[in-house]
DNA sequence: TATAATAATGATAATCATTACTGATAGTGA
DNA sequence: TCACTATCAGTAATGATTATCATTATTATA
């Protein structure tokens, strides 16, 4: 589904996605989004970051529960911690030396990379 | 939550996951499971997916879709071609070579990795 | 600038995957 | 064998996401 017109709504989606890094879900967005469009509507939302993913705007971040979002369409690697559930960026990871030579594969046009373990803020804490 | 009886449903659902390769959903391993025990429930199902990756006999891999699930619990990479929807194991990635140095980790206890793209069957179809 | 075509919206209903609940069943230690 | 309770089947409830539809707003063109 290709990007037709322009829509107030969906600039207000992509610009508070890309300003921020905490890898919002669409709940956290529609929140955010409400700030400045009180009665923005929580398909509109879904309806957009769909779209915006579909023309490689948005990058959707599956973790096991709900999905998150990006606003870095840039390949890069995410750590979840499993004690307080947040996700970062992996800044010193470099994925582009990835090389996928499998059998069955004909062609990589992206992927996500999720590690998960102890953040260094929670082993503080316990 | 620990496994504390042995039950034939969870042997069932254990030993249908391990003897496949297709990373079925749970709706997959419900309909297989109920070839032979025909009147489980899928609430049963659920739970004991649940259960039985919360003591690492199985594997969770959230695709951006319905979850999947994998009997082979050694950390591996998947290929999930977009047009079919197949997910592959990767064998020829080797994911012990990854090295997460970043500044907010104490510690990495697992990850997964998947790859999306198109796979060769569909590109000869296509 | 006015108009026509239709993309995009808000509101809400529907769907789909998953989880929670409840009374019945069955595995296990005594 | 008995008592305890984990586990079950069946089903209701939940939460996330998608679909529908009448209305609104963007944009190309007259």
């Amino acid at each position: 589904m290709a990007i037709e017109r322009k829509s107030k709504q969906r600039d207000a989606i992509i610009n508070e996605l890309c300003s921020r890094f905490d890898h919002p879900t669409a709940m956290d967005l529609y929140l955010s989004v409400r700030e400045i469009i009180p009665n923005i509507s929580l398909g509109t939302l879904y309806r957009n970051l769909t779209q915006l993913e579909e023309n490689g705007m948005v990058l959707r971040i599956p973790d096991g529960s709900t999905d998150r979002f990006d606003g870095n369409v840039n390949p890069h690697a995410h750590f979840k911690c499993t004690t307080c559930g947040n996700v970062y960026d992996l800044m010193n990871f470099n994925i582009n030396s990835l090389t996928f030579s499998d059998e069955i594969i004909n062609k990589v046009t992206n992927y996500s990379l999720m590690a998960f373990g102890l953040c260094k803020n929670c082993n503080k804490i316990n």
